[in-house]
DNA sequence: TCTTATGCCCTTTTT
DNA sequence: GGGCATAAGA
C-alpha cells in the first residue's frame, strides 16, 4: 500500500534530541500515566488538572523512549483544541507540528479515506458537504417529498431532519427509533421523514458527495471490512491518544478501537463533568463502556487543579454539585487565593456589551494582555452586541463562532466555481452558481440543471455552453460571461489561479451588485486566493476547506503574533483557558438554553444536566478573574437571571453594581 | 399563475 | 445568515 506524502505530514523524522525532566515537570499522578508502559489506559481528570499536558508529555516520553513521532496518533474533537494540542506536543519534542499525526476525527478520517476512495465506492474528486451544504441538499429532498404528498405540512424542517439523521448515524440507532423518540405526535409522518432521508442518501451517492457523518461511517466500514487496510493503519499507529473521550460517540469510539486494534496502546483522557456534546451522540457513560471494552485498562485519576484560583474553583464545584448523574471528584486547587468571581446584573443586553467592552478597555489601559481575555456565551447571536462595542472602542478581537469563515456566502460562492470543475456532478454548487444570474431562482435553476444532465454521454461541463437558450433573456449577458469563465477554469488546476479567474471572469460583478459590503468581501477573497497558493491540487484544497471550516486561514497565519480578545461559544472554548473570562447572557432561556420547538416539548429535547455541565465548562476556563453577566431585559421583555446562578452557594460570588 | 425579489422576524451547541 | 410571508414581476 502506498502512502501519499502530503506536505503537512512529513513522515519518518528521527526522534528528537530534546530531553525532558518528566519527574520535575509533572506531578505524581500525571507522571504515573505518562510513563505507563502501554496497553489500554483511561485517565479520568477534572477541569484544569493538566489533561492535555498529560497527553503531550506522553508523546514526549514515548519519543524519548524510541517511538517514532509519526507512529503516534493524537485525536480530539474540536479544531481549536486539536491545534493547541498538536502545537504543544510538537514544541515538547522540539519538532515541527508536521511530524505528528493528529487532529480531529474528521480530519484524520478524510486523509485516510482519500487514499481509498475507490475501495468504498466513490469516484475520485468527491466533494465534502459542510453543514450548510448538507442542509441545502436535505432541503431539496424535503421539497420533492413534500410535493409528492398533499398532507406533508407536518414534515419537519430540513435542518431538523438532517440532525435526526446525523444523530441516528452517530449513535448507530435505527432511524425509525430516533424519529419515534423525538416526534411521538408525528407517527403518520415517520414514513415521509424516512423517504426524505432515503432520497438524501441516494442523491449523495449519485452526485459523488460525502457529508461529515459519511467520513466517520465510511472510515469504520473501510477499517472493518478491509482487513489489509485495518492491519496497515493499526500496525502503523503504535500509540493512539484520545483527548476529551467523554465527547466521543459510538462511531468515534469504534474508530479508536479499530485504529488501535493491533497494538492496543490507547490512552483515553476525559472528564464526565465536561460532557457537552450529547446532541451529536456523545454520552459520558461511554467512559464506562471503555472499561467494558478493555477490562484490562489501567485507570489513572488527576485531581490537582493548576488552572484556577480556589475562589473560581469553589464556584465551579458548587455549580456542578447540583447534577445528580456524575462521578464524584474532589478537585483541589494549588493556586493562591484570588478575588471572588463577580456577579454583574445589567439593565439590558446592550449595557452588558458596554460593560464587557469598557472593562476590557480598562484592563488594556492598565497594561493587561489582550490574549488573556475571553468572552464566552451559549449561542452565537449573543456575541453581536459585544462585537459592536469592541469595534467602537477599537479593541481587536477574534470571533471563534457564529458564521464561520467558509460558510459565508461569498466564500461558498467562489468555491462553487472550483467544485463544479473538480466534481461536475455537484448539483448543489451548479445551482448555487446558476441562481446568481438575474431572473434565475429555484425553478429556473432546476430547469437548467435538468438540461445539463439530459444526455448521459455529455457532462454538465460540456452542456453548459448551450444552456443559454433556457435562461431568462435578461441574464443573457451575465450567462455568456459565466460560460466563458467556466471554459477558462477547465484549463486550470491550481486553486489560487482558479479563484482569481472566477473572480475576474464572473463573480466580481455579482459581488458588487449584491452585497453592500462588497469591498470587504473582495478583500476576503483576495486573501483566500493568497492562502490557496500553498495548495497545488484543487481537490486537496477543497476538502481541507470543508473539514477545517472553522479556521480562518489568514488569522491562522499570524495567529501567534496577534494580540486579541477571544469571543467564543462555550462549546468551542473547551480545553482552553484565559486569565480573565466574561460569561455573558446568563439568563434563563439563553443559558440554560431552552428549546421551544414546534414539535418538541421542553424537557423532551432539553437536558438541564448537560446545560449545567456546559456552565461548568465555562466557569472553569478562567484562571484569575471571572465575571458572570446577566441582563434584566432583552428585546423580548423582562428576562430572569439564570437558574444556574442560584445553584452557586451564597458567599461564593460577589455582586457588583454598575451605574 | 408561476417565479423571483424583498422585508421582517429570530437565532443551540460541532465536525 | 435563514425562514417565512408578501409584494412585484414576467
Amino acid at each position: 500500500m502506498v502512502l501519499y506524502s502530503m506536505k503537512k505530514y512529513a513522515l519518518n523524522i528521527a526522534p528528537s534530541a530534546h530531553s525532558t525532566r518528566f519527574d520535575e515537570e509533572l506531578n505524581r499522578e500525571q507522571l504515573e500515566a505518562v510513563t505507563c508502559a502501554g496497553g489500554p489506559m483511561l485517565v479520568l481528570a477534572g477541569a484544569g488538572t493538566g489533561k492535555t499536558r498529560t497527553l503531550t508529555y506522553r508523546v514526549a516520553w514515548l519519543v524519548e523512549n524510541g517511538v517514532n513521532p509519526s507512529d503516534i496518533l493524537l485525536l480530539t474533537f474540536t479544531n481549536k483544541a486539536s491545534k493547541e494540542m498538536m502545537r504543544r506536543a510538537a514544541s515538547l519534542i522540539g519538532a515541527d507540528v508536521a511530524t505528528l499525526w493528529g487532529g480531529t476525527f474528521h480530519h484524520i478520517g478524510n486523509l485516510i479515506l482519500k487514499r481509498h476512495a475507490g475501495v468504498i465506492g466513490y469516484r475520485d474528486g468527491f466533494s465534502i458537504l459542510d453543514r450548510t451544504d448538507t442542509k441545502d441538499l436535505f432541503d431539496t429532498c424535503r421539497t420533492s417529498v413534500a410535493a409528492a404528498h398533499k398532507d406533508a405540512q407536518l414534515l419537519p424542517k430540513a435542518s431538523v431532519v438532517a440532525d435526526l439523521h446525523s444523530y441516528a448515524r452517530n449513535t448507530s440507532t435505527a432511524q425509525s427509533k430516533v424519529i419515534a423518540d423525538r416526534f411521538p405526535v408525528l407517527e403518520e409522518n415517520a414514513k415521509l421523514i424516512l423517504d426524505v432521508i432515503a432520497l438524501y442518501e441516494r442523491k449523495k451517492r449519485e452526485l459523488n458527495l460525502v457529508d461529515f457523518d459519511d467520513i466517520l461511517q465510511n472510515l469504520v466500514v473501510l477499517l472493518k471490512d478491509h482487513e489489509d487496510v485495518r492491519e496497515y493503519y493499526s500496525r502503523r499507529f503504535r500509540h493512539v491518544l484520545v483527548d476529551e473521550y467523554q465527547d466521543t460517540n459510538t462511531l468515534q469510539a469504534e474508530v479508536v478501537a479499530l485504529l488501535s486494534s493491533y497494538h492496543r496502546n490507547i490512552m483515553a483522557v476525559g472528564d464526565d463533568a465536561q460532557s457537552i456534546f450529547s446532541f451529536r451522540g456523545a454520552n459520558f457513560e461511554n467512559i464506562l463502556n471503555f472499561q467494558k471494552s478493555y477490562p484490562d485498562a489501567r485507570i489513572f485519576k488527576l485531581t490537582t487543579n493548576y488552572r484556577s484560583t480556589p475562589q473560581i474553583l469553589n464556584a465551579a464545584n458548587s455549580a456542578i454539585a447540583a447534577n445528580r448523574r456524575q462521578f464524584p471528584k474532589d478537585l483541589v486547587s494549588v493556586r493562591e487565593a484570588g478575588e471572588l468571581p463577580a456577579l454583574v446584573p445589567l439593565d439590558d443586553t446592550r449595557h452588558q456589551a458596554l460593560f464587557v467592552a469598557s472593562k476590557i478597555k480598562d484592563a488594556i489601559d492598565e497594561g493587561a494582555s489582550l490574549s488573556g481575555i475571553a468572552v464566552l456565551y451559549r449561542s452565537h447571536y449573543q456575541s453581536m452586541e459585544v462585537q459592536m462595542e469592541l469595534t467602537r472602542l477599537g479593541i481587536p478581537y477574534d470571533v471563534r463562532s457564529g458564521m464561520k469563515f467558509f460558510e459565508q456566502a461569498h466564500i461558498k460562492d467562489i468555491l462553487a466555481y472550483l467544485r463544479i470543475i473538480s466534481n461536475p456532478s455537484d448539483e448543489i454548487s451548479w445551482k448555487r452558481l446558476l441562481k446568481m444570474l438575474p431572473g434565475v431562482g429555484n425553478a429556473t435553476a432546476e430547469k437548467i440543471w435538468r438540461y445539463l444532465l439530459a444526455l448521459p454521454n455529455e457532462t454538465p461541463l460540456d452542456r453548459v455552453s448551450t444552456a443559454g437558450k433556457i435562461a431568462p433573456k435578461k441574464s443573457a449577458e451575465r450567462f455568456a460571461a459565466f460560460i466563458k469563465c467556466i471554459e477558462e477554469l477547465m484549463k486550470i488546476n491550481l486553486p489560487s489561479d482558479s479563484i482569481d479567474t472566477a473572480l475576474r471572469g464572473s463573480y466580481e460583478k455579482h459581488l458588487f451588485l449584491t452585497f453592500p459590503d462588497a469591498e470587504n468581501r473582495l478583500r476576503d477573497l483576495t486573501q483566500l486566493s493568497e492562502y490557496a497558493v500553498r495548495y497545488n491540487s484543487t481537490d486537496v484544497f477543497l476538502s481541507e476547506m470543508a473539514i477545517q471550516g472553522a479556521e480562518q486561514p489568514m488569522a491562522a497565519v499570524n495567529e501567534d503574533s496577534d494580540e486579541h480578545v477571544v469571543l467564543s461559544s462555550v462549546h468551542q472554548a473547551k480545553g482552553l483557558e484565559w486569565k480573565t473570562v466574561f460569561i455573558i447572557g446568563l439568563n434563563d432561556g439563553q443559558f440554560p438554553s431552552i428549546k421551544f420547538g414546534k414539535f418538541g416539548k421542553s424537557g423532551n429535547n432539553w437536558d438541564e444536566e448537560e446545560e449545567r455541565r456546559l456552565f461548568y465548562v465555562a466557569l472553569t476556563r478562567a484562571k484569575d478573574e471571572l465575571y458572570l453577566c446577566y441582563a434584566y431585559t432583552s428585546y423580548a421583555g423582562l428576562i430572569r437571571p439564570s437558574r444556574f446562578i442560584d445553584d452557586i452557594a451564597r458567599g461564593l460570588l460577589e455582586e457588583i453594581e454598575i451605574v
